[in-house]
DNA sequence: AGCCTCCTAAAGATTGAACTTAATTAAGCA
DNA sequence: TGCTTAATTAAGTTCAATCTTTAGGAGGCT
């Protein structure tokens, strides 16, 4: 007698908060609604990266997706967030992830040449 | 003039929370110390794998290590935990991280043959 | 209709995570 | 010292995550 499932697929939220990616994206999205294509310019990796974390993201229940003409608007979703705030706020205030991306590209950098 | 880190190396905390393995692992030793080989005991694999896991809570600051005799003890540090409990409790409420353990050693042995 | 713009889907390469088995360290005890 | 128990380290394999490039779909304009 269960409801359908709104999302065929679900994925591990912990998981998806693994990727350093991942969590700079939800930053982004924290308190603003933003288009892909916002989110996209603001990283230095492709397009479709992007999108790819966005749907993992969405997947895990952590953002919510909105169409609007021909864009599509990402938000964080606060209610599913909500017992993971106090974590997330504390990282960020240590910027934590900021350092962690260089820190990876940078890395990135010196094993490929 | 900031004090020496007591841990050489340093891992992301909610990376090392992507793990179902290991955050089972994390729920037999968050009200008890338990041994390596305790813990070892509760899986079905093999004991360095466990270890391995181990390391990886306590280098993320998760869990701590205590020497007794020839065995290591292992317990919850409450601490770092504390703005990570509210969402680990809810998840554990609901008996997601046993699911999913059971869901990818079937798909293992689904596709192994 | 045609042609943008915006974005996702598909396919393939590369890297790293998580396991395996085998070897090693370290403590306790005869 | 040598043997046993307890656990990690090392080396190698497999699989999945994340990126890339290329192709496709859907809405809005003229």
């Amino acid at each position: 007698m269960g409801v359908l499932p709104a999302q065929v697929t679900t994925r591990d939220p912990l998981l998806a908060l693994a990727s350093p990616r991942r969590r700079e994206i939800l930053r982004l999205v924290w308190s603003s609604e933003r288009s892909a294509g916002e989110i996209a310019r603001a990283f230095d990796v492709s397009w479709p990266a992007i999108s790819q974390n966005l749907r993992v993201l969405k997947e895990a229940g952590l953002i919510t997706e909105r169409r609007a003409g021909t864009s599509r608007l990402y938000s964080a979703d606060h209610v599913a967030l909500k017992p993971l705030e106090a974590y997330l706020r504390r990282m960020w205030l240590r910027n934590v992830d900021r350092l962690r991306l260089l820190a990876e590209a940078e890395e990135r950098k010196r094993t490929s040449k």
